[in-house]
RNA sequence: GGGCACGUAGAUCAGCGGAAGAUCGCUGCUUUCGCAAAGCAGAGGCCGGGGGUUCAAAUCCCCCCGUGUCCA
């Protein structure tokens, strides 16, 4: 990057010189006499024990210093977005407080929610994992303090200058800062196709701001100037604190209260975990993830886990619900939500822990079962059956250890050796834009204007063509909804031409036709949309709503929507939720959701300012994903669910029909998906299903109610009969094994040794039950043949190790030509075709009669 | 999203190419005034589902389904 990019007027004007680090070579921007810059590890801590600022702050302080000071400067102060980052798919949770606006207001597709604004936004990192507690500095969960400005052509906010100005200004006036001690490092900075110049702000060694001017996006090896530039800073609210009071770690300067009481107990990096986890628990359940085993719900899972180890540690340490409480109420002042829902969240919580004693207690008995077989082989456990353990059973090295006898000692890269069994594997998929397939739009047509808001009832309108490009048609207005929010596209026809899907892209709506567009652009057209399908989906994301809001109600405000689909043929909602429904409650479900479709209800949608929204309606809002721009469609369903969303609703729930929950599955772990329908559909369904029930009934020849009794009746007859069948065939063939003992021509009893041969028309099994009849006295041979598909089937059974039954098989087979084998008691095996089976059992025989040590007679047949 | 492990009797599990097992629980009998206990006898299995390989599959291979776990 240019140094000109730097050459700020900012720091020329405050008489600022650039300087080249001795440590790290990077340039950098001082009013000091630094020959280094002021970060780690060029320069030291320097600020432990005598703080550079004007007083201790505690982080709450420090929080509202900065948002109070950027307030002041004409920023607006926003609430935290939530910690789990719905809106995207390319990431699982909010790691910087630019993700907000990330895609759609960075894209330039929406405008921001304010402009310049101010944010503390809570972040979850979990690539540090294992350096909590340790390194002093690293939290899983840490507050990002922003102002963000973003700039478009005609509407300049601020760019470098100001902004460095601003930084420059807090820490000097507002936290009483020696100007002399700051540096701005210069560093590149690169990041989802886009760059820009950055500054890193270091104070006696610690890193305590960065600044990013997003100004050009990289197209292949050249860049080009975005048309909206922004500007995203992070200042750590954790360092900063930190920073103010000079403690040894920012574990004390940070927690406080709870951090302390943990110390009586565990030494400081264990604390530290305690505390640093529990605060990032209470915002991912509070966020609604689920403890699960995969995405955004194993990290919960993860964190919980460790700390129910470290907690393991102390036999007087507290219980995992009390510090999770203790550091809930802290953050409470703050983010009043997350003391709302405590009752919930100790259930869900009480559920993930059960789940781990469990996962635990049957990870023990495998382990000891498995040491007891080792021990038969006077072997010793391994390093590698630890690291399998931890792998697939989710057994710590330690408590597996002490499980053992004599455990291996434990490798001090264990877990980095878990990493290394999962290198070698494949890639999370990445993000896939969901108007794929749709052309671009050039800039130059103006952008949709969307009625389907104003009336979802209206069917016909007029619009004129402002872009056509192969199938696609792009109106000036137009009524069609575009497939988006889980709510498919619309269909209908522009004149005579069918609509085949509609999609969004960008400021556009895009109608797809069956073919070529025909249309020349200023033509006007008549739009008509399909309403019966457009009732049934405004039927079904209505019902989403309901269903939404009665899960909530009923299961608690863990459940979050985790996922929906509203289709013409039915509509699916997956929730996170720790177990499956039962059929109670998803009767009581369906109940209350169908209770409040008799009530009629108004369902009103409206835009709404979203910091007005969110204040009064919290973050449940955001139901589908945290939704950007300045104002929110507001569809509340009076006294019983609000959501921002961008469908098209039916505008008293009793237009909804009917509500019949289908079925529910536990698609994975932590999510639960129920399957159902509303309106026609819901009744179209009912129907079938009662048609169906009848029929059952009628060739079943009992009531409809009685139908689950009569199928249980039917189902363990058949099994009984089954058995009898099993029986009786058992019976028959013991029956067989008489008559051939009874039959002199088929035995041939020499010594001790009774030797039974025959040929039967029986498959393969029913040889082997013969001769299994044959053999349960001692002392007997069997040597049973049939044919089966023109080839011959030997059957050979021995209950005396003196006629070992795969030996006479062998014999045999040198007639028979066929392959098979067995052991000592049992041989079988299919012969060539047209193999002399008389011959085969009678080589068998000789040699059983002469391994008994007697000569036998002349083979019978 | 990917890796690994596991699905066998009501429960917990063994068996890992040659005739489905153990322990607990269950039923009956013996013993006892009765219970507990002991002894004896017995019932109880689509070896998760579907394909394939093989003379032969609970066992080996592939694909599903379910559960657990680790890693993104």
């Amino acid at each position: 990057m240019d140094a000109s990019e730097y050459a700020l007027a900012f720091f020329q004007k405050e008489g600022f010189h650039r300087r080249s680090c001795t440590g790290c070579g990077a340039a950098f921007w001082t009013l000091g006499d630094h020959t280094r810059c002021q970060e780690e590890p060029c320069t030291p801590y320097g600020f432990l024990g005598h703080s550079p600022l004007k007083r201790p702050f505690s982080a709450d302080e420090m929080r509202e210093t900065f948002l109070g000071f950027f307030e002041r400067h004409g920023h607006t102060r926003l609430r935290r977005y939530p910690t789990v980052a719905r809106w995207r798919n390319d990431v699982f949770f909010t790691q910087a407080s630019i993700y907000d606006f990330q895609p759609w207001v960075t894209s330039g597709a929406i405008p921001p929610p304010a402009n310049p604004l101010t944010i503390s936004q809570p972040c979850l990192r979990f690539n540090d994992l294992a350096e909590v507690g340790h390194s002093g500095r690293h939290h899983t969960m840490f507050e990002m303090m922003a102002h963000h400005a973003f700039n478009r052509p005609d509407h300049e906010v601020y760019f470098k200058d100001r902004c460095t100005e601003l930084c420059h200004e807090l820490y000097v006036s507002e936290l009483g800062c020696d100007p002399k001690l700051i540096t701005y490092k210069e560093e590149e900075w690169e990041g989802g196709g886009n760059l820009g110049p950055s500054l890193s702000v270091g104070i006696l060694g610690l890193e305590v701001a960065t600044l990013v001017f997003m100004e050009y996006t990289r197209d292949g090896a050249a860049t080009k100037p975005m048309p909206l530039t922004v500007v995203d800073t992070g200042y750590g609210l954790e360092r900063n604190t930190w920073l103010s009071q000079g403690t040894r770690s920012t574990y004390e300067a940070v927690f406080g209260g709870p951090y302390d009481e943990l110390r009586r107990t565990f030494p400081p990096a264990d604390a530290a975990v305690l505390v640093d986890h529990a605060r990032a628990l209470n915002f991912l359940l509070v966020d609604g993830v689920v403890p699960s085993n995969s995405k955004a719900g194993y990290f919960a899972r993860l964190v919980l886990r460790r700390m129910l180890r470290v907690l393991a540690k102390a036999p007087e340490a507290p219980e995992l619900v009390a510090v999770l409480d203790r550091a809930g109420r802290e953050l409470a002042r703050v983010f009043p939500e997350i003391g709302e829902h405590r009752d919930d969240l100790h259930r869900v919580v009480a559920a993930e822990i059960d789940r781990y004693r469990e996962s635990i207690d049957r990870a023990r008995s495998t382990i000891r079962r498995f040491e007891d077989r080792l021990d038969q082989e006077h072997k010793h456990v391994t390093v590698e059956d630890l690291l399998g353990w931890y792998d697939s059973l989710g057994v710590p090295p330690d408590v597996a250890a002490s499980e053992l006898r004599h455990p291996p000692p434990i490798p001090a890269d264990f877990y980095r050796r878990v990493v290394k069994l999962h290198e070698a594997e494949a890639p999370a998929t990445d993000y896939a834009p969901s108007d794929a397939g749709a052309p671009d739009v050039p800039p130059s047509v103006p952008p949709t204007e969307v009625l389907y808001y104003l009336d979802p009832y209206t069917e016909n309108f007029e619009a004129h063509v402002v872009h056509t490009s192969g199938a696609f048609v792009v109106l000036d207005r137009t009524y069609f909804y575009p497939t988006g929010g889980g709510q498919v596209t619309d269909t209908g026809h522009l004149d005579d031409r069918p609509v085949l899907e509609v999609l969004r892209k960008g400021a556009w709506v895009l109608h797809r036709l069956d073919g070529a567009s025909e249309f020349t652009v200023g033509t006007r057209v008549r739009g008509r949309i399909d309403t019966a399908r457009r009732t049934q989906l405004m039927q079904h994301h209505t019902a989403t709503h309901l269903l939404n809001g009665a899960l909530r109600n009923l299961l608690g405000p863990h459940v979050w929507q985790a996922g929906a689909y509203k289709g013409p043929e039915g509509a699916r909602i997956d929730i996170t939720h720790y177990k499956a429904l039962s059929p109670g409650e998803l009767r009581e479900v369906e109940r209350a959701v169908n209770r409040v479709v008799r009530e009629g209800r108004p369902v009103k949608s409206y835009f709404e300012p979203r910091n007005e929204a969110e204040r009064r309606f919290g973050f449940s809002l955001y139901q589908g994903g945290a939704v950007p721009g300045k104002e929110l469609r507001i569809v509340e369903i009076e006294g019983y669910d609000v959501e921002a969303c961008g469908g098209t609703h039916c505008t008293r729930t009793s237009e909804v029909g009917l509500v019949t929950v289908l079925n529910t599955e536990r698609i994975q772990d932590g999510i639960v998906r129920l399957n159902f329908a509303a309106g026609e559909r819901a009744l179209e369904l009912y129907e079938r299903q009662v048609s169906a029930l009848n029929t059952a009934a009628r060739s079943l020849g009992v009531a409809a109610e009685e139908v689950p009794k009569a199928v249980e009746r039917m189902q363990a007859e058949l099994e009984g009969a089954r058995r009898e069948a099993r029986a009786g065939a058992r019976q028959d063939l013991g029956a067989m094994a008489e008559r051939l003992l009874a039959d002199g021509s088929a035995t041939l009893t020499t010594g001790s040794l009774t030797v039974t041969q025959a040929h039967l028309d029986l498959d393969r099994n029913g040889l082997m039950e013969v001769a299994r009849a044959l053999t349960r006295t001692p002392d007997h041979v069997a040597i049973l043949s049939s044919e089966r598909e023109g080839r011959g089937v030997l059957f050979i059974g021995s209950s005396t190790k003196r006629t070992p039954a795969d030996r006479l098989f062998a014999r045999a087979a040198t007639v028979f030509g066929g392959r098979g084998g067995g052991n000592g008691s049992a041989a079988t095996g299919v012969g060539e075709p047209g193999a002399p089976l008389e011959e085969a059992r009678a080589l068998a025989r000789s040699l059983a009669t002469e391994l008994a040590g007697a000569t036998g007679g002349a083979p019978t047949p």
